[in-house]
DNA sequence: TTTTGAGTTGTTCGA
DNA sequence: GTCGAACAACTCAAA
């Protein structure tokens, strides 16, 4: 006889929108709402410092919502299987509901724990609680995967959005004894030295704040998103990705809410739409190829000739290039643990190209310091910035990072907030300090090479040696198909 | 069926 | 200062 059902929380830190849980709901059975922290099944992707800070306040928020419906959330530590099992035997449960993660460990994981437990006589239901689609049921006309955004981004358009999921929370019913729960603070998420302080002044990681984030975005940010998502002195864009990221928003939430605003088809809406379509095709493109996190989608260049430098790699993380723009993205990133999305191309594009470093260093040191922090969206970025990817930037594409600079920041209003030595610098010099006459230095008190670092390779020779590089390695390719 | 044209995010060069 | 061309290779779908 079955006494309860169980949920298992994961990447779905949320009540509303939650299929599983209305599911649970819906069963009508004691429910025992679990979350398991086992990083180590994620390996070697297990979450970073800066997702981990996020994820603690995610369960936090998310508990203290449960609790609100009599639902105490349990938290548990160990193979997941085992804690699922040993929940399932102690507490009569059947069946179990969870919503569905999508990288290559976390299927793996789910199958065989969705097997066992089955095997066990348990029945277990998974959901859509994170994607506006499936992503292995998306196809192009010759039954493929989609490699193209456009193409995939027209199919998609075609396909009915569902609403989000009503929860019935009301009929949830608390467990009839409580399982035992770690205490959230044993997990040790939070750091132990206080590098996540400026974090709280950046950041409300609960459930709340994303709702009332979402609603700001669209009330006041979407008309003008095409405009000003491109400004990184702007408050320009949604910030809305690690609440999606950890499923305290629903990408069905976000699509409604845009439809609701009737701007879905002026140019901020469809932009913006076509963004959350951008978040759909990196989980396509990692679901059908899974090997893509660590090698190249592209197999030409699997043996790019990269030439791994731990001094230039190390100047890059902590925001000392010398570029103005790459260096305050970088201290952004360490501060906040955000970084706006121009910005990520700039600096992505420095490391790559102009300093030739394996995008694989960049793609870690990301995922170790983003909030954000996807093995999708991660792994589609760092792939297309260094030309590997689908839809790859073509190899001639070297972001020049003064005129971007120029282009995208014209006042320095962002270089000013994220590198405040350059801050009396005039906008004319403010993105190539090396420019500025001596009197114009001193007066900003700028000391190059002692209160800002002289540039690491003159952006020339960056680009020339990039694309001596990509060359070569067309090169290999040619007398390979020869 | 085959062909054709277009494709997130750019830069440089020369007229 | 502005403007068009050139800078691969490949995917996808419309014609």
């Amino acid at each position: 006889m079955s006494e309860h059902s169980l949920v298992w929380f994961r990447r779905d830190l949320r009540i509303q929108d939650n299929p599983a849980l209305a599911a649970a709901a819906g069963a009508g059975l004691p429910v025992i709402a679990v979350y398991v922290y086992a990083p180590e099944e994620e390996a070697p992707w297990s979450p970073g410092g800066a997702s981990n800070w996020w994820l603690h306040h995610a369960l936090a928020s998310l508990a203290d919502e449960l609790a609100g419906l009599g639902v105490p959330l349990v938290i548990r530590r160990g193979k997941s299987l085992d804690v699922l099992r040993a929940l399932a035997d102690e507490y009569r449960v059947n069946p179990v509901f969870w919503n569905r993660c999508y990288e290559p460990a976390t299927i793996e994981r789910d199958t065989a724990i969705k097997q066992a437990l089955r095997h066990q006589g348990c029945d277990v239901r998974s959901f859509n609680g994170s994607l506006l689609f499936e992503p292995g049921q998306v196809r192009n006309r010759s039954g493929q995967p989609f490699r193209v955004f456009t193409p995939f981004w027209k199919h998609l358009r075609s396909l009915p959005v569902e609403r989000p999921v009503d929860v019935a929370a009301d009929q949830l019913r608390p467990p009839v004894s409580t399982p035992d729960s770690l205490s959230l603070e044993s997990l040790g998420l939070l750091p132990d030295i206080p590098w996540d302080k400026d974090f709280y002044r950046h950041w409300t990681p609960d459930r709340k704040s994303a709702e009332a984030a979402l609603q700001t975005f669209v009330l006041e940010r979407l008309e003008s998103y095409k405009k000003c998502r491109d400004l990184p002195g702007a408050d320009g864009t949604s910030m809305l990705s690690p609440y999606l990221h950890w499923g305290q928003l629903g990408p069905r939430e976000v699509w409604q809410a845009v439809q609701r605003t009737g701007l879905a088809d002026d140019a901020g809406g469809y932009t913006f739409l076509s963004e959350i379509a951008w978040r759909e095709f990196a989980y396509h493109l990692l679901y059908h190829f899974p090997d893509t996190p660590e090698q190249a989608l592209n197999e030409t260049y699997s043996h790019f000739p990269w030439e791994p430098d731990l001094a230039y790699l190390q100047a890059w993380q902590s925001g000392l290039t010398g570029y103005p723009i790459v260096d305050a993205g970088m201290r952004q990133l360490w501060k906040t643990g955000w970084m706006h999305n121009r910005v990520r191309m700039i600096a992505a594009s420095f490391l790559v190209k102009h300093l030739l470093q394996p995008w694989q260093e960049g793609a870690a040191w990301f995922w170790d310091t983003l909030v954000d922090a996807d093995l999708a969206s991660n792994t589609m970025g760092w792939q297309w910035t260094a030309g590997c990817g689908a839809d790859a930037a073509p190899y001639f594409r070297i972001f020049n990072p003064i005129l971007q600079g120029e282009k995208f920041d014209p006042e320095g209003v962002y270089v000013s907030t994220w590198v405040p030595e350059l801050r009396k610098l005039p906008a004319r010099y403010i993105h190539q300090p090396w420019e500025a006459p001596s009197p114009v230095l001193q007066q900003a008190g700028v000391k190059l090479g002692k209160d800002y670092p002289k540039p690491v390779i003159a952006h020339a020779a960056g680009r020339e040696r990039a694309l001596a590089a990509l060359s070569a390695n067309r090169q290999i390719r040619l007398d390979r198909q020869a």
